[in-house]
DNA sequence: CTACTGGAACGATGT
DNA sequence: GAACATCGTTCCAGT
């Protein structure tokens, strides 16, 4: 598994405008330089700088918290597990990822640890389906935390707001860049707080709760789903945008807010504060009242700034608060029922959101429900929408029934398994890991659409009732901390004539929730065309009250899938699937590196595997840092890894090659100062052998500590593998190379549903990885990983094709492999898991960038690259990664190119893993 | 003509 | 405090 991949080399990576994607292969070359990577990390990227730890320690506190909110919780076992497990992302990602085939090939080669970047690879999907389109409806939740809200949407620039912002923002806004860190942090505690895991399982079960409800009634009818949606719509759609506030004031963006925008709609100036703006800004920063809802107000809204200043502080305690209020109503939001209906209107998100209405009531019912104030959005929006539409209900009713469902219903931010039971949420086809999104002042930049061009696809296995559900869709966070609705991205349903999957927006604590029919006669599979993604300004959301993120570099969000199945015993089991890794900034999508997978997850702290990263952007010069950090957020260790050609270089040695436990660590791709991917985590495993020797691998490995060639042989394997690389560009591939997804789908499905959990089960094991990626994962602090969903998301990272590869992934490949060299250009990426897999063929087409993309990838998707490997290893790949520390040994074979050392390591290798008497794998 | 998009200008903020 | 680097947001133009 992790071992290497085959990659073939091809540097180039064309990408072309779009290439960004590429795969890296790199062998991390040991030297650990302490660089101050930090700076790059640090300081930039906030979100980076959050993961922290997660490690293990979180978990704790996300039980606690789950507890606490809820109570409700139900257990989930196994899912969480499953989820948790970081392993079966890992490995079902592998899995998915690298196709068994590959290994054949690299298989030995594979073996060898290495680290080789790809680009990404996105996933195959393929397929889109279609669907009905339907009600949409729209609707806004407050969140509890929330709060602020200003409402209006047009709020969202007010003028007022201006200044304001910093101060008011609670939290990070202020602060930047530090402020990111801390703020995330912070964030942690705060209101997301809720707690990871949550259960999942839905604590109450009550049906009534909700969802069922809605599942049935939207489900059932999808378009009804207006009905539910009403009672949801009453929600509040607005919440989001909710504030208008500027941060900057000035900035365009509050004045931009022209806020007309928004609102308005209109977009048209960009700045200008104007109108709008002023007005809600005022507004919001009368808080929430704000203008409209004020009156009503809710109770939240009643609130007044100075409460909500409060409530701020409650956030602080914001967990708890959140954890109330997700038992309390926000499952769902919907808010009170009673203006629900109303509120349905059609309209779209934002637009209402913006528009708003000032005038709106109904916020204030919502906010009873919720906490909403940020009902007020809603009721901007809602109100707004006066418009209503009210679409058609449903039989369903939801209408007015909703508020109660809501209860029941866990809050947006816990943290809720994939699976439970035989029941099994996955996403089927990942979507995209870019798709910029579009501003209020923009017209809809459409649907978030999956590698092939396809969109992404969900679909829930083992339930076998006849009565339809509701998948719920909201944009949630993408960074370490735990996975909670994203301040400033919203769902945006999309409607139309090539939409056709019907859907319908509720708010729920401020956070827009598209609620999408999952019915039997489909198969409980929904394609998910009807999405987009709403940015809503920084200004206007960091004025929140509540609100303590920081919208700056904070563009990578995830779709977060729940459903809600009422059991036998009342109880409701609430699943949730988190889909890769999204970025939505035009700007980052073309210059920040992405992981999307990584090929080796733990590995023992000797270090000197090769691990292989896919993702995009990946240049010649890419870097890749471990480090490690206290849970304050200090470093305690930083390498470089360097991407050698010449000299592959591996999984840096840990700094301290005798721990006992595993620790997990964080690494990250950096192009530049400020272009660092996210933090990705790693595991560094006590050795399992005795060390025997050390030797250092590489020069570079001097630097770092000790290094103890533990896998040298992985590098063995490179030589075979030639390719490293990586990859490219999912995109690319999906087209050619959709074959992934099929693998992927097929090996989902078969494994995920059913027996995913198992996978999980087993899988767990690792440590792991807390991908970045994965969306579950993020949620569960712990090891946890999360189902194999994610995993199948991964599977992108099969693909690698990317167009753009090129160059950068050269760099990488080379680096990481000199072989790849040898082998063919960027598509070498693919070509490595390919090598690493059974097919070979797969690596022909790494040759080929642009044909092989496609074709390639698709292969080595297929695959699963990461199974792949592992496959070769195959399973042991897996397992490899994930967990088993000892890994997994690589297999030996490869010959060592750099006889020198690869000798030496090979040998200790050897005996080690004789010693261990790990599994190893031998790739035959 | 509208919905999407890709690009890039503009201006604010951060280094 | 100036100059340059980064970003977010808005505009524009091509499909």
């Amino acid at each position: 598994m992790q071992d290497t991949f085959c990659p073939s080399v091809s540097p180039k990576f064309s990408f072309g405008a779009a290439g960004k994607e590429r795969g890296l292969h790199f062998l991390t070359s040991l030297a650990a330089d302490m660089k101050s990577a930090e700076e790059d990390a640090y300081s930039y990227t906030p979100n980076v700088s959050l993961s922290l730890p997660l490690g293990m320690g979180n978990p704790c506190l996300a039980t606690q918290y789950h507890t606490l909110q809820t109570s409700p919780v139900i257990s989930v076992s196994s899912c969480h597990q499953t989820g948790y497990s970081l392993q079966n992302d890992n490995h079902a990602a592998s899995g998915y990822y690298l196709p068994h085939g590959l290994r054949p090939n690299g298989a030995p080669a594979l073996e060898s640890p290495r680290i080789e970047i790809t680009a990404y690879s996105q996933y195959p999907e393929d397929e889109v389906e279609e669907s009905n389109s339907e009600d949409h409806i729209i609707k806004r939740g407050v969140n509890s935390i929330v709060t602020l809200t200003l409402p209006n949407a047009d709020g969202y620039r007010d003028p007022s707001c201006l200044s304001p912002a910093s101060s008011v923002s609670s939290r990070s806004c202020n602060s930047d860049a530090s402020s990111y860190e801390s703020g995330f942090y912070n964030y942690d505690n705060s209101p997301q707080n809720s707690p990871w895991q949550s259960p999942c399982v839905s604590p109450k079960g009550t049906p009534t709760l909700m969802s069922c409800p809605h599942a049935n009634g939207p489900v059932a009818s999808p378009h009804h789903s207006p009905s539910n949606s009403p009672q949801i719509g009453a929600v509040a759609e607005e919440g989001w945008p909710a504030q208008p506030r500027c941060s900057r004031p000035n900035s365009p963006s509050c004045s931009g807010g022209s806020g007309g925008n928004g609102v308005n709609g209109g977009g048209m100036g960009k700045r200008k504060y104007s109108f709008n703006g002023t007005t809600y800004r005022q507004t919001s920063c009368s808080p929430i009242q704000s203008p409209i809802p004020s009156p009503h107000i809710s109770p939240r809204v009643s609130v007044t700034d100075e409460n909500w200043l409060a409530n701020t502080n409650q956030y602080t305690n914001s967990a708890i608060v959140a954890a109330i209020n997700a038992l309390t109503t926000d499952g769902v939001v919907d808010l009170g029922e009673g203006i629900p209906i109303k509120t349905r209107k059609t309209m779209l998100d934002h637009s209402m959101g913006l528009k708003l209405e000032p005038g709106d009531l109904l916020s204030l019912d919502r906010e009873l429900c919720h906490e909403d104030y940020p009902s007020r959005m809603a009721l901007k929006k809602e109100n707004y929408g006066g418009g209503f539409l009210d679409v058609p209900q449903h039989p369903y009713s939801w209408s007015k029934p909703k508020p109660y469902l809501s209860p029941s219903l866990p809050s947006l931010d816990w943290q809720l398994p994939s699976c439970s039971g035989p029941y099994n949420l996955q996403i089927e086809v990942q979507p995209k890991s870019h798709h910029r999104a579009h501003y209020e002042t923009e017209g809809s930049r459409g649907a978030v659409k999956a590698l092939c061009g396809s969109h992404p696809v969900v679909q829930l296995y083992g339930y076998m009732e006849s009565e339809p559900l509701t998948l719920q869709l909201f944009i949630g966070t993408a960074d370490d901390r735990l996975l909670r609705p994203h301040a400033f991205y919203q769902v945006h349903r999309i409607t139309g004539k090539t939409v056709s999957t019907a859907s319908h927006e509720v708010m729920q604590s401020n956070t827009k929730v598209l609620e999408i029919p999952l019915l039997p006669e489909n198969n409980m599979r929904a394609i998910i065309d009807c999405a987009g993604i709403l940015k809503l300004r920084n200004s206007d959301i960091e004025l929140r009250k509540g609100e303590t993120d920081i919208g700056r570099k904070n563009t990578r969000v995830k779709l977060v899938f729940r459903v809600h199945i009422n059991q036998p015993n009342g109880r409701t089991l609430s699943l949730q699937a988190s889909s890769n890794a999204i970025e939505c900034s035009q700007r980052s999508a073309q210059e920040l590196p992405l992981v999307e997978k990584q090929s080796v997850e733990s590995y023992p702290a000797t270090g000197g595997k090769m691990m292989l990263l896919s993702g995009l952007n990946f240049l010649p010069d890419s870097k890749v840092v471990f480090v490690e950090k206290a849970q304050d957020g200090h470093h305690l260790w930083e390498t470089e890894a360097k991407v050698d050609k010449d000299s592959v270089k591996n999984i840096p040695p840990y700094r301290n090659q005798r721990i006992s436990s595993p620790v997990q660590v964080d690494f990250y791709v950096c192009n530049g100062k400020r272009k660092r991917s996210q933090c990705q985590t790693f595991t560094f495993l006590p050795p399992n052998v005795p060390i025997i020797k050390t030797e250092p691998n590489d020069e570079y490995d001097s630097l770092g500590t000790a290094r103890l060639p533990m896998h040298s042989k992985p590098f063995y394997s490179r030589p075979r593998p030639t390719p490293i690389m990586t990859l490219t560009n999912p995109d690319d591939c999906l087209v050619g190379g959709y074959t992934p997804c099929p693998p992927r789908h097929t090996a989902m499905p078969s494994s995920s549903p059913s027996s995913s959990p198992t996978l999980q089960d087993l899988s767990p094991v690792a440590y792991s990885k807390c991908f970045p990626n994965s969306p579950d994962h993020a949620a569960p602090p712990g090891p946890v990983v999360t189902p194999i969903q994610e995993t199948s998301g991964r599977p992108n990272l099969a693909h690698p094709a990317s167009p753009d590869h090129n160059s950068p992934l050269r760099m990488l490949h080379s680096q990481g492999s000199p072989n790849h060299l040898n082998s063919p250009g960027p598509h070498g990426y693919h070509t490595i898991y390919d090598s690493s897999s059974p097919s070979s063929s797969p690596v022909s087409q790494p040759s080929t960038p642009g044909g092989t993309e496609d074709s390639p990838f698709v292969q080595a998707y297929s695959p699963g690259p990461g199974q792949t490997h592992t496959g070769e290893s195959s399973p042991s790949l897996l397992t490899d990664d994930d967990a088993s520390p000892p890994s997994m040994a690589i297999t030996v074979k490869q010959e060592p190119q750099e006889l020198d050392q690869m000798y030496l390591d090979d040998v200790n290798e050897i005996i080690r893993n004789d010693l261990s008497s790990i599994s190893v794998h031998t790739h035959a």
